[in-house]
DNA sequence: AGTTTGTTTGTGAATTTTCACAAATGGAAA
DNA sequence: TTTCCATTTGTGAAAATTCACAAACAAACT
């Protein structure tokens, strides 16, 4: 085995532009070195020719979106987080993107950024790798200090989104100003979104899709909290943002569960969006109430994610607890339930599973197993015993929600 | 004009049951005086021959309630309450009721009791009318007295009932011996029923009936307050209790349709009934609220009284309270009013109509005057717009819900 | 054992719903 | 003016619903 030479022996204590530089000239090709946020480090400087892809993140100080968006896309992030060794990337002319080699700054498992290496003068081949895994080396302890950094900015942009959450500012200038201080761009359009998985590290499985997504976060038990936003104001912008969620949710619920053990559920919600940084506390709130619903409803309320599907969910449970208050008791389902007891009969099932089907008798037999006029002569006992119209839309409205109330009993 | 002798010269000081011998004597038949209760207050003696309806009342004090409510039914009190003359009475074999003659005494427009001469030794002609009214004259200060007793009586009842009505009381013992002082036999079941009709004398107009069904109530400014009850613990006491109700209100409401000015509007609403007299407060307030539906909702709420038969009306003004604290505006139906403005449709309305008809296609359509394939449109249209799925019950029921709810700020 | 009662399933016909497709209408934009 | 678009109405066929009526069945009662 050949002895590989020790490439940047005498810049062990170079600054990071200089080891930029160095790296170019050893590789002979355009340099570019960013932090695990792909914000840029440092660049080489024989800047004769490059691609737009270049272009772009030097001038904006940072990756362009729709790069970063395409390479996660095509697992090349994926690569560079899970691997010590440089990985090659084919052009991608669509984004501006040139053939390109890439590799992770890396200590332990933390990420701490990034080295590209541009294929433009000469290609770079498998002999160069070795540079480029000595350069990552080298320029771990120039990362470590900024990573330092970082994360402390970090730690309190997540304390500030605590404090959003719990309605501690009231004025949305004050937020706006200290969002500022934190060098954070507020969306001007957004929600909070909370996933929970019992026993599982939430953040560790879900770390990519939020760096992918540049999301706000803080963990809280088993739940992790989500800020979802959207920075440019569209117009049908409800539904552009709610779209966006619902694909962050199908990405992460689908990576969770396959790492989640048998049996535990992964569950998520959110909030309604809002403009105003002042309503935060209510999408967190109604996030959480999405959350409970869905833990007291499963079935009902499967492939339901937000606050404003939960339909008559949402009432659930200030009716009942209007209910205890008033000491009212439902006579009518418990005659049913009575009559049920008695003579061994499910009407009160086929009455929910009528309901449900939303008065499609056909659908609701279907469900019971049972002759279409099996259904109607129990729908016609039905109205009998509990002397209810199902026709009348006030009725059968009550009725539902009656039903479901008492389920919160597990009454059942 | 013929100077008709004073029948009564003598007997001005004589007690009430000298008098009704006296009477007797006169028209040679058996008499029967008793008070505006139809509680009997004295008989003559020569009972030789009678008839069961004089005979069942002697013996219960009282006249038996089948006679009563026959006599109200074919308009016998409604006459004797409004003329000073004596009514003559054919025969009524069904509740052994023989030819009898009657006279109201009354002070004022007071009625204090009544005389009743049966038809049975000899004819009563024309001729002995006389001899009644003077009769109805004499006994006007001896019924004073107890008409004073029975007076102060009611008051102290009418004062009770509030007490209850107003939950001052928390013992259900101690109300039933305050119960017993006052000489009040409490229905073993009950309900609170009320009835509101602007600038009529609720009191007046509905005295007969009041009178006939023995109920306790009291006046509050345009309403009246009626406890309504079963003195016999029946099996299916709700129902029997509830026919009741509605069989009174659909002959008061008649009743007072007829006397009210024109456009003014009779309402009435009752609560659920209860066995335990510290629940009076609840089945008072669940009127109450009933009625207050009513006047919100007068068309979806038309032929409803009961506060059990509200449906969701029953949590509309809760719900809404609700949304208003949480700040909640319903977007999706504020988008389909918008598209309503815009583009000179009524979807709103399309919306309502099918909600109300139970998701009937063919009602609805007969209702808006539309063909059915406009419906099918509109419905497409809807669903697209406020981006709902029609057939999804947990959505139709959370939106007429919210439609309903809407209804209340009068945004409609 | 026979009878009654409540439940389930079957048959058949009238009616309603659903769906696809086409034509007519009328207002707004080009 | 034409053209486009949303809306309304029409036609026709398949599917679903409603209703009346009857037979089969099991459990409870006499």
């Amino acid at each position: 085995m050949p002895v590989e030479p020790n490439y940047f022996q005498q810049y062990q204590h170079a600054d990071i532009e200089e080891l930029a530089d160095v790296i170019g000239e050893l590789l002979q090709n355009p340099i570019t070195v960013e932090d695990a946020d792909h914000k840029l480090i440092a660049y080489s400087s024989h800047g004769e020719s490059t691609d737009e892809a270049r272009w772009s993140t030097i001038m904006g100080r940072r990756v362009p979106e729709k790069v970063l968006t395409r390479l996660w896309k095509d697992g090349v992030f994926q690569e560079l987080l899970t691997q010590d060794d440089p990985v090659h990337i084919p052009a991608k002319d669509e984004i501006g993107l040139g053939k390109r080699v890439a590799i992770a700054i890396r200590r332990g498992s933390d990420v701490l950024g990034y080295i590209w290496a541009q294929e433009v003068n000469r290609p770079i081949t498998r002999d160069d790798d070795e540079i480029l895994r000595q350069a990552a080396r080298v320029a771990v302890s120039r990362l470590i200090q900024r990573q330092g950094k970082r994360k402390a900015e970090e730690q309190r942009r997540k304390e500030f989104l605590w404090e959003l959450l719990l309605g501690n500012h009231s004025s949305e200038a004050a937020i706006r100003q200290k969002a500022d201080i934190l060098q954070m761009q507020l969306p001007t359009s957004y929600l909070i979104c909370i996933i929970e998985a019992a026993g599982a590290r939430l953040d560790q499985y879900l770390y990519p899709l939020l760096m992918r997504d540049k999301l706000l976060w803080v963990v809280d038990g088993s739940q992790i909290i989500l800020l979802i936003g959207l920075s440019d104001a569209k117009k049908g912008k409800s539904d552009v943002l709610i779209r966006k969620v619902e694909q962050f949710l199908s990405d992460s619920l689908g990576k969770l569960e396959a790492h989640v053990t048998e049996g535990r559920q992964v569950i998520a919600g959110y909030g309604r969006d809002y403009k105003s940084y002042t309503d935060i506390v209510k999408s967190y709130r109604e996030a959480l109430h999405a959350l409970k619903i869905k833990k007291l409803f499963p079935q009902e309320n499967e492939g339901v994610h937000g606050y404003h599907e939960l339909g008559i969910y949402r009432y659930l449970l200030q009716l009942k607890q209007w209910e205890e208050e008033q000491g009212y008791q439902n006579e009518r389902l418990e005659k049913l339930r009575q009559y049920d007891r008695e003579n061994q009969t499910t009407l009160l099932t086929t009455l929910e599973t009528f309901l449900d089907a939303a008065g499609k008798v056909n659908k609701t037999a279907e469900r019971l197993h049972i002759h279409i006029n099996t259904l109607s002569y129990r729908l016609r006992r039905i109205e009998e015993i509990m002397r209810v119209d199902l026709d009348n839309m006030n009725q059968r409205a009550a009725l539902y929600l009656e039903l479901k109330i008492a389920k919160l009993d597990g009454e059942q």
